[in-house]
DNA sequence: GCCAACGTTGGC
DNA sequence: GCCAACGTTGGC
């Protein structure tokens, strides 16, 4: 079981959105390190959904329900995406600035490369999340 | 809206 | 194959 962190402009595409889908397409990577990413994505791992822009913030919990296949959003190129559905929201946004500050979280991805949009977690850092996301009392 | 960082592309 | 320039994206 593999951890992962996606991000959205929510205006373009939120976890609301990917709700009301049951299942939503995650494709329009254009970038080979997302990409490489989408493909090591297996069966039921779990998938942190961030709003990048407007929000920063992880708002909800996705799973992958089917692994990559050829993005058919692209016209050329090789390109991949993957299937997710949404688990929940998480309880508590866990925002970028929360994140950059919890020292646990120094080293993920999102912090260093706000950028790429598909970055793998470590079992960690996912627990270290999820802990935040889903404490009651500040 | 502006500035900075990263990735990609093109020239040498 | 390496280096520089340009464009795009994301945070503030």
């Amino acid at each position: 079981m593999s951890y992962w962190l996606v991000n959205s402009e929510p205006e373009e595409y939120s976890f609301a959105d990917l709700v009301a889908e049951k299942v939503g397409c995650w494709d329009g990577v254009r970038n080979y390190q997302a990409r490489n990413n989408l493909r090591a994505m297996k069966m039921d791992d779990l998938v942190f959904f961030y709003h990048s822009r407007q929000g920063l913030e992880s708002v909800g919990l996705a799973k992958v329900v089917g692994e990559a296949y050829p993005d058919p959003t692209a016209k050329k190129g090789d390109w991949s995406a993957v299937d997710l559905a949404p688990l929940r929201l998480l309880k508590k946004p866990v925002s970028l600035k929360a994140i950059k500050a919890e020292s646990a979280l120094q080293d993920i991805a999102l912090a260093k490369n706000p950028r790429l949009s598909v970055m793998p977690i470590s079992e960690e850092a996912f627990a270290v999340i999820m802990e935040m996301a889903e404490e009651t009392t500040a």
